[in-house]
DNA sequence: AAATTTTAGTTAAACGTTTAACCGAGTTAT
DNA sequence: ATAACTCGGTTAAACGTTTAACTAAAATTT
């Protein structure tokens, strides 16, 4: 039998409204009732129930999680690190998430998630690129959110990013430090904002360093950004350009097809090429040689996102805040000072 | 402002029970009455406090889901696959999952999941090896547990497992189907259940097809069945064992590590040496050749062990129940009729 | 026609909290 | 000595449902 908080004070001899004072530190109780409240609680094993506190208080204490399907089973778990960075932060928030997956093709008519029109979420967080038409669909019930990795269009709720800019310029800036001064850059969809930015911070530390910008070291012209376009993207680039000492892959899945490439290509990386990827993905530690990479914070930037959510939640203003994750520079094997030929 | 079930009852000039009675189908109301209470519903976008119906009914209609992180952080979306399955199953069920990942090495002292000690689930789904310690802590709560792809040692609950036996049976005969009979079998861990299984159904394989079992073309004496260790089993083997023509692999990790061996030494897949892997993964696709595979239906699993588990909820009856979910045999480019030497 | 059963609905208690309003006894200020 | 606070607590209403117990009217049985 579940002890209630009935129980507790007739162990405690006290009322229930002390017993709810004494859990909720919410009106001074002498520290002598305290104490044998905080007695009884123990021996009664009494845990609150979450229904009631939820009914009273008209809040539900749960936070609805909101990822595409395909994102969600990436091979790489980008986003199941952000999902838990948040579960991790809602534990000692006191919040329970609640995840449900979209298909990318969210569809007019397609049902809102059902934790949206049953009123079971207080807030909610939204992980990677998301359908317009969802955003727009959900915004009437009026739930304070937040994204993370993705600015929606109508540009509306605090925003949880990486910092790709800062991303970029470390990167090159490292290969800039070791020597190179032909440095590729293998990109896809500059339409993409992180990697657009990625590319920014690739252009703008060559500048800062005085060494010209040569379009035919960049390649963007992929869709996606994966392994397939990594390994042909640099293929193309190698059969006009014979002088590259070093390249920055807009992300590891794209460096994984670079270096599959100059593997099977005869080049020794990092002896002949430098490479160095971005978003430090669990794969880059298996390959030969190990990548030295840009890390991205996946865990933090999902405990960011909560706890910005859960802010405006207590708030009740919602500052349109904008946090920019820092990366790091994990320095491995496959980046080297260049070497005179 | 939220509707509630007095408005509704007011708007349809009914009582609140009546609409309690529509609305759960759970007494015999005038079809007309009902078709006004529903338009009431309709008109004022009613929906139940989830709260409320907790409060009264004394449940939570929320399952935890417990993983350790390892498992869940898994590259390969395994597991994540599995959650997706239950969260499907639970929206048509009505339940939300709560989820939440543990250490590996949880220890005596470690606090229990926090949806546990708050009374905030009906019952509790397990995937993937979870450490006794904890199984045995969770125990007293007298919560319905069903557990996905792992069998504990305190054999105390409903099971959805994966029909590894089956798996090896029909893995084997593809590569006999085809005509080979010097057939090897790399696998790992020969404690754990699921590997031995398959080696079972491979043994059985051949003794059905009366090919002789050789203990040489059988490795198994790593610890993980992972890449690597793919690579370096097949490695050794074949420094001893010049003949074989086709290679079973316990999971497609190793077989990944198999294939490159072979790769990087000349061997061509098919036409040498078939191959085929066991999982079914997504990294499977960009191999060159696509692997050859036995598919493991993990949404499925996922959706199984949801039902198992609400119906013991509701039938308050926990049915020792063992679900073994079928496998199949996905047929790509890297399994090939043996060639004529 | 009276007695009984069925139908369609209502009333009110209960679930376990929070919290506004209240109260009596000390304490302090006048 | 009295009025006005403060302290430490209690009482009771409220949150939004479900459901057992009840009732009035209609239908059925005797």
């Amino acid at each position: 039998m579940k002890s209630t908080i009935k129980d507790v004070a007739k162990k405690a001899d006290v009322s229930i409204a002390t017993v709810s004072f004494v859990i909720n530190d919410s009106k001074h109780v002498s520290s002598e009732t305290k104490s044998r409240v905080l007695k009884a609680i123990k021996s009664l094993k009494y845990h609150p129930s979450k229904s009631a506190i939820n009914l009273v208080s008209g809040k539900t204490g749960n936070i609805g999680f909101i990822i595409t399907d395909d994102h969600f089973l990436r091979t790489e778990p980008f986003y199941t690190s952000i999902f838990l960075g948040t579960e991790f932060e809602a534990r000692t928030a006191g919040y329970y998430i609640l995840l449900t997956s979209i298909n990318p093709q969210f569809g007019k008519n397609d049902p809102l998630p059902r934790f949206i029109l049953n009123n079971s979420i207080d807030g909610i967080i939204i992980a990677g690129k998301i359908p317009t038409n969802l955003i727009d669909r959900i915004s009437p019930y009026n739930l304070p959110t937040v994204f993370i990795d993705y600015i929606p269009s109508q540009n509306c709720c605090p925003l949880v990013l990486i910092d790709n800019l800062q991303g970029g310029l470390i990167a090159t800036n490292h290969l800039i430090d070791l020597g190179h001064t032909n440095i590729a850059f293998i990109g896809a969809d500059i339409e993409h904002p992180s990697l657009s930015d990625r590319l920014k911070g690739y252009k703008q530390a060559l500048e800062n360093a005085k060494i010209p910008i040569k379009n035919n070291l960049i390649v963007t012209d992929s869709k996606y950004p994966d392994r397939v376009n990594g390994y042909n993207s640099i293929k193309s680039l190698l059969s006009k350009n014979k002088n590259v000492t070093a390249v920055f892959a807009c992300n590891d899945a794209m460096a994984i097809g670079v270096l599959n490439y100059l593997n099977d290509n005869g080049y020794k990386v990092p002896k002949d090429i430098s490479l160095i990827g971005f978003d430090d993905v669990e794969a880059d530690l298996m390959l030969n040689p190990p990548l030295t990479t840009i890390r991205v914070p996946k865990i933090e930037m999902g405990i960011e996102a909560l706890k910005l959510l859960v802010n405006t939640l207590k708030n009740k203003k919602s500052l349109l805040k904008k946090i920019l994750v820092p990366v790091e520079l994990i320095e491995r094997e496959s980046t080297l000072t260049i070497s005179k030929k």
